[in-house]
DNA sequence: ATTTCAAACTAACAATTGTTAGTTTAACAT
DNA sequence: ATGTTAAACTAACAATTGTTAGTTTGAAAT
């Protein structure tokens, strides 16, 4: 079976419809004409619109949370969290190309998890702002701006979603290693 | 005065309300009451609500594409120009933040002026890769994936928008300065 | 004083929105 | 056969959407 429920298949299916069109401009209607089902039918399994746009952005968030608590309190060298960490958002990212999408570009229109998802981007942000400073202090990483860093890899990182895409026929283990590279070493030869 | 005129006013203060929450999302009466005036007044200035994301996109792409014409033509080596089109997105973007905002977001809502957008967006990629592929067979760059390093850099220079305003106090020539050497060198020591 | 005109207004429209209520269908268990 | 249940349906709702038509305002030009 390509879906655990049937609600499942309703929020993975708005998810690719969110990705084209932005969570406002996908009616629900537009979802239902999707499964083949009328917009009122919806309702027997979700309770409104903003419940799907939460199920996608929120198990999302969450999943990047848990994932960076294991690598910020692993001992390994802040190059090699930083790595973890590409590595993360190519696996999740991969896996989930249009809940991605709306994680990036819908999250303001959560209204009652709104904080919530913030603090959790928050933390993240902060988490891997440490490791960037950490870096620096222990000569691991060149004394630049970690701020202007943190920016510049989570910029990458966040637009995965965008490209990944366009790269079928890509071999992520490989990708992983090219863009960890590439951030760490930059393209200058 | 601060706007050329009112029309102009009400695209400036559209793009406001579009970075906020998306095009689909505000409403001309959003818009009109930002400016203290009714929904249907704006339709003395504007003729349709497309045609005020079409305003703030299409003039925003040509800015990148005429500058980009020039630096492609001028004979700097590959990571001069590199450093031009860094200083070109860090440039407009601080001049035009909300406006970007759309540029990156809200494209897929153009209708008459999608294509030429996506033509405009195709070129400007093409002539970035172009300057990274003759970088790489110069031996001034790296040799690895072009591809990477076009979409690492891409994802950086367009998501300035979401960045610079958090940076309020920030010296424009220097952060430019800080960015390029990171794209190039990386974050290794 | 009168005319002109940009730019505001009120009122309304047809379409679309998310959602609810109540009903039907059809597969399964008793 | 009967009852149960998940999941579809029809019909409708109140609110909101972009937009239009026709009118008023008020300052500048004659």
């Amino acid at each position: 079976m390509k879906y655990e429920t049937r609600k499942d298949e309703i929020i993975q299916t708005s998810a690719i419809l969110f990705k084209k069109k932005g969570y406002s401009a996908v009616t629900m209607r537009d979802i239902a004409k999707a499964m083949g089902i009328k917009a009122a039918s919806l309702y027997n399994h979700i309770n409104s619109k903003q419940e799907i746009l939460s199920e996608i952005i929120i198990s999302l968030a969450e999943q990047f949370t848990e994932q960076m608590k294991i690598i910020k309190y692993s001992d390994d060298s802040c190059i090699d969290k930083l790595k973890q960490i590409v590595a993360l958002h190519v696996g999740i990212t991969s896996n989930n190309q249009f809940g991605m999408a709306s994680l990036n570009s819908d999250w303001m229109h959560l209204e009652a998890e709104l904080d919530y998802y913030l603090t959790l981007r928050k933390n993240y942000e902060n988490d891997l702002r440490s490791i960037i400073v950490k870096g620096i202090q222990e000569d691991e990483l060149v004394d630049a701006n970690p701020e202007v860093m943190l920016f510049s890899m989570l910029s990458t990182l966040r637009s995965l979603y965008i490209w990944l895409p366009k790269k079928e026929d890509l071999d992520i283990q490989q990708f992983t290693n090219e863009l960890s590279l590439l951030l760490i070493n930059g393209i200058n030869k």
